[in-house]
DNA sequence: GCCGTTTTCGGCCCGACTGTTTTCAGTCG
């Protein structure tokens, strides 16, 4: 069973929970175990196995031990169940509406019997909810307008979606005058989680004599933004609203001089949080969104940087991508954080496709845009024969591409082109490409396109013969899943981990915010493995080589360091790294024109 | 349900905002 299904559970025990009326603590527990495992990169049925392991978990007693075995032993957990037999499952979707929490919910349930989304939408619109103690007129159309969301949205937005918003608004507000310092993104979108909930924006303000003055009209700009779909609060110090996409931002208008506070509040996440508090108090400080003060006396110990308020806890400073609480504050404490990889650590690209299959634009485009971006090499890997709908080419259109990214090198200087492809993995685990013709490529990457179904054990079975396959180099998306629409595929990845590393094999890191695979918490497990990664963007046009960025702030998530990322390499040493042909001429750069004498 | 150099019982992060109240409960992040 994976994590994310024990934590899933979990989490539901805790919200029903909280709906039954139990007290605050016992449900937080269950919470706290979801969140832990959920963001565990070993296996939990793996350290359920030992007697003593689970126990070792913070926050995981004898009790919660027990309903964790009990949940890997038969895949559902008893006080769940008996939940549900008191409350209809639908109930769960009432809290991921706005303005309803467990206790209104809860007392719904009582009055009226209420447990879905049309239920509450039925008493909002006969009026009978605005009777009932805690609610009101304003509340009941508050609910309304929730549950149209609810309708409308999926409720979570993907990385490059945000960001895109993030960069517009943010632009927008720093223009906002002279009031204004800088506007800046935090939450789990500067963490670059793979999918975001809302977004949070931080507003710095000068400083100056008519601050209340300017703060309200700058939140009067900002609520002015061509953007916005609905305004869902105005406070003093806070706005919040739903964009045209059904984005929710929340933004935050501050002084200066508690910025870093703030950064580190809003960034999270929760539970980095909540054990920096933990570790002020045990210093005898008090930590929120405003500063690190004294408990006793108030005095301000730091506030306006994050290094600042790292350093007093005697933290190294700790990047945002590694804020998960999975032990970034332990390493942080005793000097061992990774030094993670950066955009610019990246020399190269190495998936990318071109008007052969299903690229937009030519080899020699695809080369100037990379060079223009710095980089020092590029493979180009369009799709192979079994990939009908992207016009994948067989063996003798390879070799006609071969040739013509010989013919590039010529052509385009100051960058280095690599013949490669995207060979198919076949159903039986054969690549769709043949020996010879691999033994003419430069780079082999492969990557599953068909049979995505697979039962587990076949699944692991083509995969590891594709690995067996001397000429393959590179395993692609090695997952297959695409965010927020298909899952994974169904196989055994430590076989597949194992058998890479052994055979030199490089597991990719998709950088396309769809893909973003693999993702944060198995590149942790491939590089505790020793695996190289490379880090590609799958470019189907020259636009899309930009989205290196996101597969970079994956790998960081993972704790992947440059020396992890082969492609972070210069091409001499990075073919070197490559796992080693077992026929066919090694790469040979453009002999440099000839000076005559 | 977990946890403990203030506690083996009594707390569980905590501050802002909203809408309901007439001093506060519920929700949210």
């Amino acid at each position: 069973m994976e994590n994310h299904e024990v934590a899933r559970i979990l989490r539901e025990t805790a919200q029903l929970l909280e709906i039954d009326g139990a007290i605050i603590g016992r449900y937080r527990t269950y919470e706290k175990a979801a969140q832990l495992i959920g963001g565990l990169h070993e296996r939990i049925e793996e350290l359920a196995k030992d007697e003593s392991k689970l126990t070792e978990l913070p926050g995981i007693g004898d009790g919660m031990a027990a309903h964790i075995r009990e949940i890997l032993a038969t895949g559902d957990y008893s006080l769940r169940k008996k939940l549900l037999n008191k409350y209809p499952a639908t109930i769960l979707d009432l809290l991921t509406l706005q303005s309803l929490g467990p206790k209104k919910i809860a007392a719904l349930w009582k009055k009226f019997g209420t447990a879905t989304v049309d239920d509450v939408e039925k008493l909002a619109r006969e009026e009978k909810l605005r009777d009932f103690p805690g609610f009101g007129e304003k509340s009941e159309q508050n609910i309304l307008k929730a549950i149209e969301v609810f309708k409308r949205s999926t409720g979570r937005f993907l990385l490059n979606a945000v960001d895109r918003e993030a960069q517009a608004l943010c632009k927008y507000i720093r223009e906002a005058g002279d009031a204004v310092e800088d506007a800046t993104p935090a939450g789990s979108f500067r963490r670059g989680k793979e999918t975001i909930g809302d977004l949070d924006v931080l507003v710095t303000m000068r400083p100056g004599k008519d601050k209340p003055k300017n703060v309200a009209a700058v939140a009067e700009y900002i609520l002015k933004y061509p953007g916005i779909e609905q305004v869902l609060a105005h406070g003093e110090n806070k706005v919040s609203f739903l964009l045209k996409n059904n984005l929710q931002v929340d933004v935050r208008l501050l002084e200066k001089k508690c910025f870093g506070a703030a950064l580190l509040y809003f960034t999270g996440s929760k539970e980095h949080n909540v054990v920096l508090r933990g570790r002020a108090n045990d210093m005898g400080w008090t930590l929120n969104e405003y500063a690190l003060t004294e408990l006793k006396g108030g005095k301000v110990v730091a506030a306006k940087t994050e290094e600042e308020i790292y350093t007093k806890l005697k933290l190294k400073y700790v990047p945002p991508e590694l804020r998960e609480h999975c032990g970034e504050v332990s390493a942080a404490e005793e000097g061992k954080l990774p030094q993670l990889v950066s955009l610019a650590d990246i020399r190269g690209d190495l998936q990318m496709h071109t008007v052969a299959s299903d690229g937009k634009n030519t080899i020699e485009e695809m080369g100037e845009a990379a060079r223009a971006l710095g980089y020092e090499y590029i493979a180009l890997t369009d799709h192979s024969k079994a990939v009908t709908v992207a016009n994948g080419l067989d063996d003798k259109r390879t070799l006609e591409h071969i040739r013509k990214i010989h013919a590039a090198r010529e052509r385009v200087r100051g960058i280095q082109f690599l013949a490669g492809m995207e060979v198919d993995i076949l159903k039986d685990g054969r690549l769709d490409l043949s020996d010879e013709v691999l033994a003419q490529l430069d780079v082999v990457v492969v990557s599953v396109h068909s049979y995505m179904n697979l039962e587990r054990a076949a699944m692991t079975e083509r995969i590891l013969a594709a690995i067996e396959n001397p000429y393959t180099q590179i395993i692609a998306h090695p997952t297959g899943r695409l965010i927020l629409r298909r899952d994974a595929f169904d196989y055994d990845l430590e076989k597949i981990y194992e058998a890479a590393a052994k055979a030199g094999v490089a597991m990719e890191c998709n950088a396309h915010p769809d893909r973003l695979d693999l993702k944060d918490i198995h590149l942790r497990a491939a590089r505790d493995r020793g695996l190289k990664i490379v880090i590609s963007t799958d470019a189907h046009s020259t636009l899309h080589l930009q989205l290196m960025k996101y597969g970079v702030v994956t790998a960081r998530r993972g704790w992947i360091e440059k020396k992890d990322v082969i492609n972070t390499l210069p091409l001499d040493a990075f073919l070197s790294a490559l796992r080693p042909k077992p026929h066919g001429k090694p790469y040979a750069k453009p002999a440099a024109k000839r000076k005559t004498a």
